[in-house]
DNA sequence: GTCTATACATCGATAGAC
DNA sequence: GTCTATCGATGTATAGAC
C-alpha cells in the first residue's frame, strides 16, 4: 500500500510529462504533414510512420482522428495567444489595433493549414471541444478592448474589423499567399473602420 | 460512305442533346446530394444511385470527380451570371454597385454548398478549368465598371471591395447563415469604400 | 505501450463482359 | 452505355501477444 502510493506520487508526474511530450511530438508531425499535404490530407498511417510508431498505437493518445485535429486546434491557438501576448502594444489604442491586427495576419499567413485549421471550416464533421474553443476566445480577447479603446463602441464595429480582416486575409491566401496584393490595405481600412462607427 | 455521314450528320445532334441533357441530370442531382450531406460529402454511388445508374456507369460522362466538381463549378457560375445578368441596376453606379452586391449575396445565401464550391477553396486538389474559371471572371466582371464609374477608380478599390463583401459575407454563413449580422453592414462599408477610395 | 493481425466500412477508379 | 467484379487506398476500431 505504501509502495504503490509511494510510486505514484512519485511517478505519475514524469509519466504524464513523457506523454505530454509524445502527444506534443505526434501533433508536430501532424502538422507538417498538413503542410505537405493538406489539414485534410493527413493519413493516420503516415502519421504514425512519422513519429515511428504504427498506426494502432495512435490509439493510445487519441481516442479517434478528431481528437487529433483537437489537439492541433487546440495547439494552433495557443501558438496564436503566445503570438499575441508577446506583442508589446503601443499606447495608442488605434496603433495597438493595427499591431495587434498585423501580428494576427502575419501568423495567419506563416501557415496556411493551420489557418484552415483555426479560422475555417475546412474538416468535414470536426468541432473544436469547448476546451480548445476557449483557447480561440481567448487569443481575439484583448482586441475587444483595444477596438473599443480606440472609439469603435459598438459591437457591430468589431463584428466588421473580424470580417473585413478575414476577407482581407482569404483572399490574399487564396490567391497570393506570398504577395500583399489584399493585406497591404489593411491599416487604411482598420482607420476607415474606427473613424466611421456604426454608432454615429 | 454517303450513309455512315448522313447518320454523322443527322443524329449527332441528338445524341449530343441526350448526352448533354444526362450530365445536366447529374448535377442536379449532385447539387441535392450536397445541400444535404456537404460539397464534400457526395459520393459516386449515392450520386449514381439518385440517377438510377451505378457508380461505374457515371465515368462515361465524367472522367473523374474532379470533372464532376468542375461541371458543378461551371452550373453554379453560369447561374450567377443569369442572375446579375436579370438585374436591372440602376442608372446611379453607386446604387448599382449596392444592388449587384446584394444579388451577390443573396446567392451566395441562399446554397451554402453552391458558395463553398465557387467561392472558397473546399474540395483538396479541384482547381477549375479555364474554361469554368472564365464564366467566374465573366458573373464578376459588371462589377469593374460599376465601381469605378461609381468613383472608385483604383484597382484596389475593387480588390477591397470583393474582399470585404466576401468577409461579411463568409462570417455570415460561418456563424449564423439565416441572420443579417454580418451583411447588415454591406451597405455602409460599400459607401465607405466609395467615398474613400485608395487613389486619394 | 507497442506490436501484429484483422475486421468492416468507406471511397474513387478500372477491366472487361454484354 | 451499362453492367458486374474488383483493386487499392482510406479511416475506424478491436483482439490479443509481448
Amino acid at each position: 500500500m505504501r509502495a504503490r502510493s509511494a510510486r505514484g506520487v512519485r511517478r505519475a508526474e514524469p509519466i504524464a510529462l513523457r506523454r505530454e511530450a509524445k502527444v506534443e511530438a505526434i501533433v508536430a508531425a501532424a502538422w507538417e504533414l498538413a503542410r505537405a499535404h493538406g489539414i485534410a490530407g493527413i493519413s493516420l498511417r503516415d502519421l504514425a510512420r512519422a513519429v515511428g510508431i504504427k498506426q494502432p498505437s495512435l490509439y493510445v493518445y487519441f481516442d479517434s482522428k478528431d481528437a487529433l485535429y483537437d489537439e492541433m486546434f487546440a495547439d494552433g491557438n495557443r501558438q496564436l495567444v503566445a503570438r499575441i501576448e508577446a506583442l508589446d502594444l503601443p499606447a495608442d489604442p488605434r496603433l495597438a489595433v493595427k499591431v495587434f491586427i498585423r501580428e494576427w495576419i502575419a501568423f495567419a499567413l506563416e501557415d496556411i493549414s493551420r489557418y484552415q485549421l483555426l479560422f475555417q471550416r475546412h474538416i468535414p464533421g470536426f468541432t473544436p471541444s469547448p476546451e480548445s474553443y476557449a483557447l480561440a476566445e481567448r487569443a481575439l480577447r484583448p482586441l475587444i478592448g483595444l477596438v473599443r479603446d480606440a472609439g469603435a463602441a459598438d459591437p457591430g464595429d468589431l463584428d466588421c474589423m473580424i470580417a473585413v480582416v478575414a476577407g482581407l486575409t482569404d483572399a490574399q491566401i487564396s490567391n497570393d499567399p506570398t504577395g500583399d496584393r489584399w493585406i497591404r490595405h489593411t491599416d487604411r481600412l482598420i482607420d476607415l473602420l474606427i473613424d466611421h462607427t456604426n454608432q454615429e
